[in-house]
RNA sequence: GCCUUCGUCGUUCAAUGGAUAGGACAGAGGUUUCCUAAACCUUAAAUGGAGGUUCGAUUCCUCCCGAAGGCACCA
């Protein structure tokens, strides 16, 4: 469930607290006593069973503590100065409920009076508090000469999802592709192509070729080590400057590119800026020399390490013992050319949770750069597990390529979608192919908490029932379908006062907070799981409550409400980065 | 060994310092002269174990068991 945070303060005479209470009904009221009371956390929740009201709360347990009486009294005090604050009437019935609660029930008006606002607000669950603050989204994130995996998959969705939600807030979002484009990876990889490359085949099928190449030598290295001194000297060249190094380099990572391209134009991702780690190469030097200058960092072994004992962190590294440079320079040096050029706020990265350990290094040493605090966050993502329940692992060839659960997606989906609408255009079909197969692929990832690890499985991948991601793009379907019959019109709340008509009034009355608790929380899960529950109620009020065959007053309310809960749902799946349609 | 994340119906995922732990799939049963049955309704089923803090713990703390990931010359 989720709560309404609502700032008060606890030490506030008590007299005052139930007018609070009811204040909460009113978002602009509620925003003014967060400005005046702020750090002060009181929860006004909705409960989850509808015997417990409209809405509840755990206050009468602070209290009885504050002013030393017992929880049921100061339930029962909480309860009668409500009523008495109350001359609008807005509560219907306050019940106290052992053994403290105080139960709140909306009187059928107060439900008209929330939808009456909603049904004229503009953008409903959008707002302007980002204030046009600028924060920077790092998503994505693939590797060179690589296909992009289930990983790449996760961490491109839940950034995308988190960068769209954050601009429906007001903030001014950068979507940043920081690309993994340096590395010894490269001295690897051009080491193998040395050896065993084919430009024929690299013409024909780049990313194939190369990965066969990255696995041959992977395994020929776990055999034979003098095949990670090669790799680690050919990048050492390419880092000084090798021309023929460089020109191998050069092609490896344009014909990553258009591949790459070929996967974010499938899910309709883009990016404003696709920078990678290579940019920061001559930034590199400085930044290390700046590094030793300013007694950061020291000699080891022949590394340049920077000791974070004092934080409790192993000690980092920023230089190899040949020179080279490593992650965390490349990572240091773009957090400083991002501050300088774009001044930002915030800068999240949503990369892989196994990197967390590099991530708390890297912003303590950001810290001590003087480069700031509270500014960086690792939204990290958890796993996708293989059936098995191990890591999927690139360099053992195990992956699965995010092409290829597309393409599998696709041949499902145009196979439903033929069975089930055979009447439609092939043309048509295909476009709803593929807003749904990527819509379930999305939803499926989106609805699960970040954290998580998921273990791959088809089935549950490419779901089209239940709570997934082609159910909410047919409930938004079937309220389309019904307003293309008839348009809303102008209408009176107060027809509506059926126990599905107010459910459905006050579970549209959430979706502010459920996209803002995505956004402060970084979990876009929070967002998903409220768009199936609003889904939830308007496909049971659609079945239940005939809305063109109802009485005139009746149906223009009716088809009201479900404009409004078609638009929120609409909303609400963009910013998951889910497409809707017309028809399906 | 140390650190991080996690352990919830048969399966797969949610939630929360609060009341009766919620959904989906699979199971059982029902709804179609009615705005698209990719739907709706009913039903059965779970917090790894032991302590502690609390009015109240599945949630916080300690220990044990189990899983995944990480721990300076990868990213």
């Amino acid at each position: 469930m989720l709560s309404r945070p609502l700032r008060l303060c606890l030490s506030l005479p008590s007299d005052l607290i139930p007018i609070i209470l009811l204040l909460m009904l009113s978002e602009k009221i509620q925003k003014l006593i967060e400005a005046e009371f702020p750090g002060n956390d009181i929860s006004v929740t909705v409960p989850e069973v509808q015997t417990h009201g409209h809405f509840t709360t755990n206050l009468a347990f602070s209290l009885a503590k504050k002013e030393r009486m017992s929880p049921m009294q100061a339930a029962e005090k909480i309860k009668s100065a409500v009523i008495a604050e109350d001359p609008e009437k807005l509560i219907e019935k306050i019940e106290v409920a052992a053994p403290g609660f105080v139960n709140f029930w909306l009187t059928p008006k107060s439900i008209q009076d929330i939808f009456a606002r909603i049904s004229q607000s503009k953008n409903f669950g959008k707002s302007k508090v980002g204030d046009g603050r600028k924060i920077i989204v790092e998503y994505s994130s693939p590797n060179i000469a690589k296909p992009m995996h289930v990983g790449h998959f996760r961490a491109t969705i839940i950034g995308d999802a988190l960068a769209n939600i954050h601009k429906a807030l007001g903030y001014k979002v950068i979507r940043w592709n920081y690309l993994g484009d340096w590395g010894v990876q490269f001295g690897k990889l051009t080491a193998a192509y040395k050896m065993w490359g084919d430009a024929k085949k690299l013409k024909a099928e780049p990313i194939k070729h190369l990965l066969e190449l990255y696995v041959r030598f992977s395994a020929q290295a776990k055999i034979n080590p003098e095949f990670e001194n090669l790799g680690q000297l050919e990048f050492k060249k390419l880092e000084n400057g090798d021309k023929g190094n460089r020109k191998l380099w050069e092609l490896f990572r344009k014909v990553s590119l258009k591949d790459f391209d070929k996967v974010y134009k499938m899910l309709g991702v883009k990016f404003d800026v696709e920078i990678g780690e290579s940019f920061y190469e001559s930034h590199l030097k400085p930044l290390t020399k700046s590094l030793v200058k300013d007694g950061i960092a020291k000699r080891s072994e022949g590394a340049l390490i920077i000791d974070l004992e004092k934080y409790g962190l192993p000690r980092a590294l920023v230089e190899k013992s040949d020179g080279a440079s490593l992650y965390l320079t490349r990572d240091l040096a773009n957090i400083k050319y991002r501050l300088s050029k774009y001044k930002t706020d915030k800068i999240i990265h949503v990369v892989g949770q196994e990197q967390s350990l590099h991530f708390q290094q890297f912003f303590r040493v950001a810290e001590m750069l003087g480069l700031g605090k509270d500014k960086f966050f690792h939204v990290g993502t958890a796993l996708v597990l293989g059936p098995d329940g191990k890591k999927l692992s690139t360099r053992e060839g195990k992956t699965i390529f995010i092409e290829d659960i597309i393409n599998e997606a696709l041949s499902i989906t145009r196979e439903i979608v033929k069975e089930k609408n055979s009447s439609v255009s092939a043309k048509e079909r295909e476009k709803i192919a593929k807003v749904v197969a990527i819509g379930a692929l999305k939803y499926n990832d989106l609805s699960q908490s970040r954290l998580s690890n998921i273990i791959f499985d088809w089935n549950k991948m490419l779901s089209f029932e239940g709570d997934s991601g082609p159910y909410l793009q047919y409930t938004y379907v079937r309220l389309k379908s019904i307003l293309r019959k008839m348009r809303p019109s102008k209408f009176d709340p107060k027809v509506l006062a059926l126990p599905g008509e107010l459910d459905l009034i006050l579970k549209l009355d959430r979706f502010p907070e459920a996209i803002q608790k995505s956004a402060e929380t970084f979990y876009p899960h929070y967002l998903a799981q409220y768009l199936y529950d609003l889904a939830k109620s308007a496909s049971r009020f659609y079945e239940e409550h005939p809305v063109l065959k109802a009485e005139s007053a009746v149906r223009k309310a009716r088809l009201a409400l479900i404009s409004c809960a078609a638009d929120a749902l609409k909303t609400g799946l963009n910013l998951l980065g889910v497409e809707t349609l017309e028809r399906m």
